[in-house]
RNA sequence: GGGCAUUUAGCUCAGUGGUAGAGCGUUGCAUUCACAUUGCAAAGGUCACUGGUUCAAUCCCAGUAAUGCCCACCA
């Protein structure tokens, strides 16, 4: 049927026609195309169900699409795995945020219920980045969308946390973790962020017990800290064994004060000697350093603050039950009173703030289960820039990912993101798992009551009663009618994405798909997804996830500064999509996506691609009469005429340039390039000379070339821009024809 | 404190060991011919700075400066 195509081309009649046209045709269904039964799949990096979506979601989707539709197009078995994310902390955070607005928190609803409203809020909002990416044109299987929470995806956790623990790489502790008063949890390494605070520094006289002789101003050792309050839980002071200040004095004991509690001096080398007084004081229940020096000396750690961030009994009647910052008012003034504190410095200093509520971290002891990442004391820096890249590494969670990335079984493109994941490697603590909030994957580990009811005959058995299972299902204990009780804490989120490429797979999938072929991320989660992504794949299906990591660039304001929803920095795709269409939004990322350079945000590039639309439609417009008006119709795509024409053949040449510089570009992630090259040629080859060279032209080969240039143009440009093209395609009067987005790549 | 990256036209960015390129913007001309979301043309640059290698450096090397990003348990 003839059409006429009107004068310009607007998206916003086309794209959702065309959207529903590829979703009805099944066109994002993986198929089989030719014998080779080559496949090829990427996993989207799941957004978190309370985002929406920002510029670097649409740059990663945009990239991905090209793929998936460049290898779909190609013939390979092509599918795009969506889905998305629980993203525990920062989904309670907003449910508990609306529940605050009606006057409630969640411990006024209880456990049971507050997952109910989650999961409320989940069924109504967690699919809104979903329908955007459709927006952006994203080619995904949505028959195969998963959530990090459903039933066979929380199964692959509960299997990999019991794998862990029954191979001994999962216990249990109490240990110092990062501790948010706010959000009530534990937060792992990479949660922690920190932000710089203009704070003091008091100098504290601690009197030594053994006493010098009389009016000496020795007689005390001053330390210097930022956190006065916590001296409460002092266990000693510490100086470096090669400071000669302080030489004579190691070995004595000091009466801290305020507590009248008597510690001593003591050495260790952590202990810098430039800094402050070179005097240390080690609470080793609210410092990582200290916890470390308590450690190693042998000294029982003092809490003093509580998970409420209240001071306990411990710190002493006066203090107990204060919050932190007046505790600290507190310990000051009467130190003050007493004579002594030295003097206050002002000190900017960074301090650890959450990164989901933004409050003040407290380090304190908690029991937490964490998960082993290093498992013998060689030296990893030495591994790292050993030569010998056969060289053993041991078998540990960070030795794998370290073997796999220096082996090659992993590339990271730009290669040198790999030093981003080396030095995290190098300095990793084992992974604190457990968090303390509501929604998440519950430990699958369970407690026995306490009150032990003996079975009849097994009265003298109770003693054999385990205290602790870790089982999928509730256990039921042998000898005892004691109920067994499910652990409150939930796992870590990231413990989740770890398993994102396989876990919530079909097995036919997994057969076919894993591994997958690139995973394309941001930067800011190598460490935090990629890296543990690569041990779990490891670990649980004994072959790397993806053998190549795409880092892409970061779009930042056009000024070069962080995009930041809070600053009104951001840019929002959905409004430029709105404004300009998704094909011209899509032209506007990859125009500036040079390499993986990061992206001063320039709007202009849209309007290009929105003027580019435009004229893509003209030519269309134009071949399409021209060819309706010859007397050689349509019949095949491909072209099998022998060229006379010079300018043809010119013409032909050209286009077979741009179709190698568009695959090797493709093949290399250079996707403004290829893109580039395509508009040139388009414009300034195809329309501008030749078109202009044709249009007085009637002969056969003029018409026949014009419309396979046109044909391949269309195919081309469709991973980029693939509604305007599709729907150019859906207009053209051939006999025998399919979506454009299935059709063959130009050959 | 450590690491990485960037610096080229008014703006956002490509690029090459041998007279410098695109998009947007600017200026002039053209046009009821597919497209004014157009065509043709023009103006506009000591390629951050200093030194080195070279017959020749915007490009390779070293250093400096500015900017940005990431990592880090200095009290």
């Amino acid at each position: 049927m003839k059409e006429e195509l009107a004068k310009a081309y607007d998206p916003k009649e086309t794209e959702g026609k065309i959207y529903r046209l590829w979703e009805e045709g099944g066109g994002f269904q993986p198929r089989t195309k030719n014998s080779e039964q080559r496949t090829y799949a990427i996993h989207l990096p799941p957004p978190n169900i309370t985002g929406s979506l920002h510029m670097g979601h649409a740059l990663n989707a945009t990239i991905a699409d090209i793929l998936i539709r460049y290898h779909r197009m190609k013939g390979d078995k092509t599918v795009w795995f969506p889905g998305t994310d629980h993203a525990g902390i920062a989904t309670q955070n907003v449910v508990e945020k609306q529940l605050k607005k009606e006057g409630m928190s969640r411990w006024d609803l209880g456990r049971e219920k507050f997952i109910e409203k989650v999961w409320e809020w989940k069924n109504k909002y967690g699919n809104i980045i979903i329908e955007q990416l459709k927006k952006l044109g994203a080619s995904a299987d949505w028959s195969r969308l998963r959530f990090t929470m459903d039933e066979n995806y929380a199964n692959w956790v509960k299997k990999a946390f019991i794998h862990y623990y029954e191979k001994g790489l999962i216990y249990r502790g109490k240990r110092i973790v990062s501790w948010c008063v706010a959000c009530q949890t534990s937060l792992s390494d990479l949660e922690v962020e920190y932000k710089e605070e203009s704070g003091k520094l008091w100098f504290i006289k601690y009197p030594i017990v053994a006493p010098t002789p009389r009016g000496r101003s020795d007689n005390y050792v001053i330390v210097a800290t930022t956190r006065p309050e916590t001296m409460l839980g002092d266990v000693a002071v510490a100086v470096n064994p090669k400071d000669k200040r302080y030489k004579n004095l190691i070995g004595k004991k000091i009466l801290l004060p305020l507590q009248n509690r008597e510690i001593p001096i003591i050495a260790d080398d952590k202990i810098d000697m430039i800094f402050g007084t070179g005097a240390v004081k080690v609470t080793p229940a609210h410092d990582l350093l200290d916890a470390e020096i308590g450690e190693r000396h042998k000294l029982e750690p003092i809490d003093i603050i509580d998970e409420r961030g209240r001071m306990t009994a411990a710190a002493g009647e006066k203090f107990k039950g204060l919050k932190v910052a007046e505790a600290r008012e507190k310990v000051v003034r009467e130190l003050e009173e007493a004579g002594l504190l030295e003097k206050i410095e002002d000190y900017k200093h960074n301090v650890a703030i959450c990164y989901r509520s933004g409050t003040v971290l407290e380090p304190l002891r908690s029991n937490q289960w964490f998960l082993r990442m290093v498992d013998h004391p060689q030296n990893p820096k030495s591994i790292r820039q050993s030569a010998d890249k056969n060289q053993k590494l041991g078998t540990s969670l960070r030795d794998a990912v370290l073997n796999a990335v220096k082996s090659g079984k992993v590339k990271i493109i730009p290669e040198n993101f790999e030093k981003i994941l080396f030095s995290w490697l190098e300095n990793i603590h084992d992974w604190c798992i457990s968090r303390q909030i509501w929604w998440g994957h519950q430990l699958p580990v369970w407690f026995h009551e306490p009150k032990c009811i003996p079975k009849k005959g097994h009265e003298s058995d109770v003693v054999k009663c385990k205290e602790m299972v870790v089982a999928v299902e509730k256990p039921q204990c042998e000898f005892c009618d004691a109920e067994f009780k499910q652990s409150e804490d939930v796992l870590d989120t990231w413990f989740s994405s770890a398993l994102w490429p396989f876990a919530g797979l079909s097995e036919a999938d997994l057969k076919d798909f894993y591994p997958s072929n690139v995973l394309i991320t941001a930067r800011d989660i190598i460490n935090l997804w990629v890296g543990r992504m690569i041990f779990s794949g490891l670990e649980f299906q004994k072959a790397m996830p993806f053998p190549e990591v795409l880092i892409h660039a970061t779009i930042l304001t056009k000024e070069g500064k962080r995009m930041s929803k809070s600053l009104g920095t951001g840019i929002d795709p959905l409004g430029l999509i709105e404004k300009y269409g998704a094909d011209a939004t899509r032209f506007g990322i990859i125009w500036q996506t040079m390499g993986t350079q990061d992206i001063h945000w320039d709007e202009a590039a849209v309007q290009a691609g929105k003027k580019f639309a435009n004229k893509l439609w003209n030519i269309a417009r134009f071949s399409l009469m021209k060819i309706e008006n010859s007397k050689f119709k349509i019949q095949k795509l491909k072209l099998q005429v022998k060229i006379q024409n010079n300018e043809d053949r010119k013409i032909l040449q050209k286009l077979d340039e741009v179709k190698k510089i568009v695959e090797k570009n493709i093949n290399s992630y250079e996707f403004g390039p290829a893109l580039h090259a395509l508009y040139d040629f388009i414009w300034h080859d195809f329309a501008d000379k030749y078109i202009e060279l044709v249009k007085d032209r009637q002969d056969e080969e003029a018409d026949l070339v014009l419309q396979h240039a046109l044909f391949s143009i269309l195919k081309m440009l469709h991973p980029f821009m693939p509604f305007i093209t599709e729907s150019i395609y859906q207009k053209i009067g051939l006999e025998k024809k399919d979506l454009l987005m299935i059709e063959s790549w130009v050959d």
